[in-house]
Formats: structure tokens, C-alpha cells, sequence
DNA sequence: TTATTAAATAATAATAAATATCATTTAGTA
DNA sequence: TACTAAATGATATTTATTATTATTTAATAA
């Protein structure tokens, strides 16, 4: 693991492979997507491994967990950024736009009761794939 | 039912009651809450029959399913809006603001590859109670 | 480098969440 | 009012997630 990385934890194998699994992987995996891929280099991980490390590693701040179509996914990628989300399939593709945080942050300024730290935009709509899909029928 | 609502759907006492349920709960209400909720006026409705009813009313785009931190939600609102989501105890408030909606609704014309309907943005913080108790210790 | 030890793991059991089954009831219609 | 496809309630089944525990391991210090 990188020597830069905070958080004061035990870098076990099972924790690395999965780390670096979601951080190769940048289309927010599921549990078995994580299970599956790490399981290529650890053959012998217990998935029980895999849920109590994303769920630890989710709670540390390593990762974060999202949610589409009641499917959770995982998260590695802590820049700020926005989603395209596929109502159809359940894809969930990253998304940047500066102009759009900054735009987000600044009307967070006059939020009241809520002290906000941060903001993520969700575009929903169809994916090329879907799209194509339907003309066909 | 309003008869100016749409949906080819049969409108039974147990669909009625869960969709006023969550009509007049706007904090976006869990399986159980909504359970709860209606069994006050349905004392015999069934739990299956919820989760049926919450699965088939959000097909028929009647509700929208949410999920924060790993909990599914369900929202009666389709006036587009906001959220406000308190990391700290998982609270989702709505929030309005039309230029929001505007300006990445303008930002949506650009992005390729999508076919963008709608926006959302969430804002992340703490909400005013947790910051509170997050004082006290 | 090796010994020590608290924490993590694998395997599996236990729970909880969600869905399926099916006999009975009901909303919508004719 | 009678008919029928669909919905319900009760419950069984399946799937997802968490808990338990004997064993292993990463991190620390001798
Ligand atoms: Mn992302
Ligand atoms: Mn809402
Ligand atoms: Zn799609
Ligand atoms: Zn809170």
C-alpha cells in the first residue's frame, strides 16, 4: 500500500487486494464483482472477508458504499465528482465538472441547519446501450 | 385516488393507503416505517403485501426508491429537487432550488453518450442534532 | 530475526431482508 | 349482481448480511 495513505489500519492482503481491486476498477463494483475479482488473487478469501472489509474500509473513509436500483456499490475514487446514472440498467459511470461542484458548494453556503462538506450531481437518463436496446423492439 | 392520477393499476385499499402514507410523510420513509404507518389504519395488511406494493408502485413510477447508508427509502415526491443527507445518522431532508436544477440541466445538453432526464443533487454534512451531540462529548 | 499479541481470517452458523407460493378475497367490469 | 383477473395474507423459501469461533497473521519490540 502506498506509504502516503493515512488511516491507521492493518494492511492485510485480503484489505490490499480489495483496495486495489476497486481502485482498477472504476465502474463501482458490487460485493460479488469485488468478491469475484479478488478472488483471482486470493483464491482462498472468505466472502464474509470481503462484506466485513468493505464495510470496514467504507467506515474508515477508504472506500465509499452507493446505491443504485437497491444494488450496493463501492466507490474508491474520493475526488469530487458526478454520476451518470442509467434508469434502465443500473450503470453508474463517474462524472466531472468542475464548474458544477463549485456551483453546488456555493448554494450549499445558504443552506441552513445542515452543515454541508460536500455535493455530488446524479444525471439520470438511458445509456447508449439501453437506448439501442429499445429501438430494436 | 385523484382521478386526474395516471396508472393503469388497481387501486386497492392497501395501495391507497401506502401511497398517502408516503405522501404525507415527506422524510422518505423505510419499508418498516411505511409498514408501521399503514398498519394503523390497516390493521391486517400483510408485510409481504408492503414490499410488494413498494416494489410495484415504484415500477409504475408512482414512488422513487432511495438508499442511504445502505437503507432503502421511499419518496412520493416527483417535483425535481434536492437532498440534504447527514452522514452522521443517515437523515434525508429535500431541498429545493430551481437554478440548480437549471444550471446542470444545462450542463446535461453536453454530456455524450447519455441520454440525460432529470438531475439530482445530494449535499452532504451533518445535520443540526448531530452536530449538537457530536459537541457534548 | 524471532517471540508476542491483538486483530483479522476462514468456515460456518445465525439473522434479517426480500421474494415466491398458494388458497382466499376483492376491485373493476359487464 | 355475477364474473374474473389480479391482489392479498399467511407462510415458506431464498438471498443477503452479520455473528461466532478456532486458527492464522500483521505489527511491534526484544
Ligand atoms: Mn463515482
Ligand atoms: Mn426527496
Ligand atoms: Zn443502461
Ligand atoms: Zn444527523
Amino acid at each position: 500500500m502506498k506509504p502516503t495513505e493515512k488511516a491507521d489500519i492493518k494492511y492485510t492482503n485480503q484489505r490490499v487486494e480489495i483496495l486495489t481491486f476497486l481502485r482498477e476498477h472504476q465502474g463501482h463494483p458490487t460485493v460479488d464483482e469485488v468478491y469475484d475479482g479478488v478472488r483471482k488473487k486470493l483464491t482462498r478469501i472468505s466472502k464474509a472477508t470481503v462484506y466485513k472489509n468493505l464495510k470496514f474500509l467504507t467506515e474508515k473513509g477508504l472506500l465509499e458504499e452507493v446505491n443504485v436500483k437497491g444494488v450496493s456499490r463501492f466507490e474508491a475514487n474520493f475526488i469530487p465528482h458526478h454520476h451518470l446514472i442509467c434508469r434502465e440498467c443500473g450503470k453508474m459511470e463517474d462524472f466531472n465538472s468542475e464548474q458544477l461542484l463549485d456551483y453546488s458548494m456555493k448554494i450549499a453556503e445558504e443552506i441552513e441547519g445542515f452543515t454541508i462538506v460536500s455535493t455530488s450531481t446524479n444525471f439520470y437518463g438511458i445509456c447508449k446501450k439501453c437506448r439501442e436496446c429499445k429501438k430494436e423492439t
